[in-house]
DNA sequence: GCGATCACG
DNA sequence: ACGTACGTGATCGCT
């Protein structure tokens, strides 16, 4: 349960709560996301009913309507059929296997008493319009809860649409502003006239041909509506313009067929909706006729805690007016006084802060004592006080400290990354990383807003609580319930442990930067564009015509029309052009100069571009460059870089490795590498306690040889470079869970051989086998994978009938295990690192982590001291069945360093 | 914006 | 029959 709201509702009554339930759309959507192996006891297939069901419920459970009804279409749509004869004509004939499945699922709402309501000739999504504003005008909070995203247009204040997501459990709640967000600036009202140009092939709407989401959305916000862009469509020029012109008729009628109606003639009483009313000895008896046990407990609960609990759980969170200047500080101090946990966020406030007058920036602190804002320098005064020792909750602490101190700027921070308390900051970001990796947004309003934490909906921002406010508030209300699903997920110390002491790490590395010499990087440039213009030149001159070498497409041309290179055996791109990467144009090369000129090109460009123009760019005012480490990125649990990128400068091409000249380090410094040694595949021997890839690793020989020599039965002593190189292949490949075809690609060999490898290597290698086949089973049971850490990746793909998803899941399954793993271990050595250097008293400082490797910018005089500490401490942060090696290096630059 | 390509572990 | 190794981010051309 989350912490009561900060501020009670004084007046508000609950508004009365009603949900409708689109059948058809969930039916579908459950029928296509469950196998249809499931059956009823007496075997009829019930994959749809239980699918419905379970989102039924789910529903009920999140939203507890006072009342709930269910549309079905019915008939023939001959409502939209007088519009448009051939809607929906081309739809094939609904498979019988769901078909049969409606009077089921009729039956089992009408266990539940939940009445449903049909129209001859009407269409499901019009009786949910015609409720939705039934319900609205006398004044209840509408759910429609339906998989159709046309339904967005009914979206106001009253009415929300509980959209599902991919799987079932997903659900999405809709209001105006978030349909706005989605849909690039239409309005809810909008929403017809955008599908109207865009069209909806599976309805059979025209639209207009050639527009697609993205130009529709695009039209309507510039010209307002789908009137206003056919009464400008005479500006629009080129094809697109002809096609309006042409095609304006079609908006209009498809338009129209998209326009949900809300004047069905229905003569349902919707005040008479109650729920739940049901007599329990009905739905015993129809839910186990079906066999859905589970579902029926999580029913017959409902029906217990009902009786005036539920209305009141649903009304938004209120939020009264914010504290502001001299009221909010004594607020603040009694929060603090008290050890409350609060939750913060921050703004940029009013636009146009003019010179002088403050920083603009506005703190929204959320506690018991309500809403407080605190502006300008105060915002970066508490900020502070909050960090130095207040309890903060908030949706990503480190940014929230670099809005304050900048990574970049010159002048002295005042937060320091110790500062960042682990057990007095939560993370709700992080939190909520660690509890769905494999999700891509995690601000507080996203993890609110999904109903998926919070019981109660959060308001929508205004004037006076704008949505930094809100998210103040949210962070508030989220802590505990995510701190409490951490724990019951198992994830609460690898969160505790690991995550939130590393936010100060990563704070620091982002604050120390690492030293870029521009020159160096603006000489290899011009070195490299000469190189450029002459390739270019020679490729010119070759193909005969000038072209874009850039473009895949023109040099597709170029090569294997115009030239007519071999194309036999080629794949094409999903555009129709053969491709022209590098693994195509590797075997061409040998035959044909241009091909081995175009390489050239691409490597020269690719550094040219990326690295060498692009970094200098980022050289803050100290010289250095400030990455941005994302920690609630990458699904396996290892950090990513960006802006810039400094995880990928390159090292495996010579000409490439010279880049890293330009990183070096201040006067008197040396660049200090540590890296992990075949941390994976260490890992892999120690989970899969194998006993010979244990000794493969204890005997101290080169681990790939000796894979070799097991592998294929000869002495380490006769094992040739080829063969070594081989068995290096083939430990990879079993890091990522591979097949046969993948190991061939990667060797250029047959795929029976690569076959035949992989067996001798489980052959040499019996645990790693059956350790591998153990955790493909462990993930399928429980739909994840889990790191030596409790780091949890879902694995939603491994329940998915595609094939294609399935495998992908079951690579997933084994690769997580070891690469989540090592980023558990990298982690925890920064910590112990970043710790161990402040209880020395040394001025070294870490700069860097990618993946398996630590770097440090360190005085001369700490080599010594540094080398022994960071490379025991990483050696030391687990006790492995295998040696863990880490290996240290340095010079005056990062290329010197290896 | 998305695909193709290629940089890294 | 079909497409295929795990995890990222940046740049480019194209629409």
């Amino acid at each position: 349960m989350p912490e009561p709201a900060s501020t009670q509702p004084e007046s508000a009554t609950p508004r009365k709560v009603i949900a409708v339930v689109d059948g058809n759309s969930l039916m579908h959507r459950a029928f296509h996301a469950i196998p249809p192996t499931m059956m009823s006891p007496d075997g009829r297939p019930t994959n749809a009913v239980f699918g419905f069901t379970s989102m039924f419920v789910k529903m009920v459970e999140t939203f507890a309507p006072n009342g709930v009804i269910c549309a079905f279409d019915k008939g023939k749509p001959r409502v939209r059929m007088e519009m448009l004869p051939q809607y929906k004509a081309q739809r094939p004939p609904m498979d019988p296997a769901l078909h049969e499945q409606f009077p089921m699922v009729k039956e089992l709402l009408r266990s539940m008493d939940v009445p449903v309501v049909e129209l001859e000739g009407w269409e499901g999504d019009d009786i949910l319009g015609t409720l939705a504003k039934q319900g609205e005008q006398a004044g209840y909070l509408m759910y429609l809860v339906t998989g159709d995203r046309d339904m967005y247009q009914l979206s106001t204040d009253s009415i929300h649409i509980v959209g599902t997501r991919k799987g079932l459990s997903d659900v999405q709640i809709m209001t105006p502003e978030t349909v706005f967000d989605l849909y690039n600036g239409i309005t809810p009202a909008l929403v017809p006239d955008f599908y109207g140009l865009k069209g909806d092939t599976s309805d059979n709407i025209p639209g207009v041909p050639g527009i697609g989401p993205k130009k529709a959305a695009a039209l309507i916000t510039r010209y307002g509506s789908l009137d206003e862009v056919i009464a400008h469509a005479g500006e629009v020029k080129g094809k697109m313009g002809e096609n309006l012109r042409a095609h304006a008729e079609d908006a209009l009628l498809s338009r129209k067929i998209a326009t949900i109606r809300t004047d069905a003639p229905l003569d349902f009483e919707l005040a008479s909706a109650k729920f739940p009313t049901w007599d329990p000895a009905l739905v015993r008896q129809e839910f186990s006729r079906l066999g859905f046990t589970g579902l029926m407990a999580r029913v017959l609960a409902l029906g217990e805690g009902s009786g005036g609990v539920a209305a009141s759980s649903v009304a938004p969170v209120s939020v009264a007016a914010p504290l502001a200047g001299t009221a909010a500080q004594a607020a603040l101090d009694a929060a603090v006084g008290s050890g409350e946990w609060l939750g913060v966020d921050y703004d940029d406030g009013e636009e146009d802060v003019l010179p002088g007058m403050g920083s603009g920036h506005r703190l929204w602190v959320s506690c018991e004592g309500g809403l407080l804002r605190f502006d300008d320098d105060a915002a970066d005064a508490v900020l502070e006080r909050l960090v130095r020792g207040g309890r903060v909750a908030a949706d990503d602490v480190k940014g929230l400290v670099r809005t304050v101190c900048p990574a970049d700027s010159a002048l002295p921070a005042r937060i320091e990354p110790s500062d960042l308390d682990p057990g007095r900051i939560f993370d709700v970001a992080v939190a909520g990383y660690l509890l769905d990796s494999s999700k891509n947004a995690f601000e507080a309003r996203e993890l609110a807003e999904q109903g998926q934490y919070l019981e109660q909906a959060l308001p929508e921002p205004s004037e006076d609580v704008p949505e930094a406010a809100i998210d103040a508030v949210a962070c508030r209300l989220l802590r505990p319930v995510l701190a409490a699903r951490l724990e019951s997920d198992g994830s609460a110390s690898c969160f505790h442990e690991i995550e939130m002491p590393l936010v100060g790490v990563l704070l620091a590395i982002e604050r120390a930067g690492m030293y870029v010499d521009p020159s160096i990087l603006a000489e290899q440039s011009l070195g490299l564009g000469a190189d450029i213009e002459a390739v270019a030149a020679r490729i010119h001159e070759a193909a005969g015509e000038d072209f874009n070498i850039d473009s895949p497409m023109q040099l597709s041309h170029v090569l294997f029309d115009v030239m007519g290179l071999p194309t036999a055996g080629l794949k094409k791109t999903s555009r129709g052009f053969y491709s022209t990467n590098a693994k195509v144009l590797d075997d061409l090369a040998l035959s044909n100069s241009v091909v081995a000129d175009v390489l050239e090109y691409r490597e020269k460009a690719k550094i040219k571009s990326t690295y060498l123009d692009a970094l200098p760019q980022l050289v803050a005012t100290d010289g250095r460059i400030h990455t941005t480490l994302n920690q609630t990125v990458a699904a396996t649990g290892r950090l990513s870089s960006s802006n810039p990128n400094l995880q990928n400068i390159p090292v495996r091409s010579e000409l490439g490795r010279r880049v890293r000249q330009a990183f070096g380090v201040g006067e008197g410094n040396v660049f200090l590498a540590c890296d992990y040694s075949q941390i994976e595949l260490r890992l892999l021997a120690h989970l899969s306690g194998d006993e010979h890839l244990v000794e493969a690793f204890n005997s101290g020989a080169d681990f790939h040889a000796a894979t070799a020599a097991r592998v294929f039965g000869v002495p380490v002593s006769e094992v040739t470079p080829a063969l070594r190189s081989r068995a290096k292949a083939v430990n990879f490949g079993i890091v990522y869970g591979q097949q046969a075809y993948g190991l061939s690609q990667s060797l250029k060999i047959s795929r029976g051989e690569a076959q035949e490898m992989i067996d001798r290597y489980f052959a040499a290698y019996p645990d790693v086998r059956s350790y591998l086949d153990r955790l493909v089973a462990e993930a399928k049971r429980s739909l994840c994978a889990v790191t030596m850490y409790g780091r949890k990746r879902r694995i939603p793909e491994l329940a998915a009938r595609n094939r294609q998803l399935a495998a992908f899941g079951e690579r997933t399954a084994m690769n997580h295990p070891m690469q989540g793993s090592a980023a558990d271990i990298i982690k925890l050595a920064m910590i112990r690192v970043e710790e161990r250097l402040a209880e020395e008293g040394l001025a070294s400082t870490l700069i860097m982590q990618i993946h398996d490797e630590l770097d440090f910018e360190a005085p001369e005089g700490e080599i010594e001291a540094l080398s022994s500490l960071v490379k025991e401490t990483m050696e030391g942060v687990v006790e492995l069945k295998v040696p863990l090696i880490a290996e240290v290096s340095w010079g005056k630059t990062w290329a010197e360093a290896k």
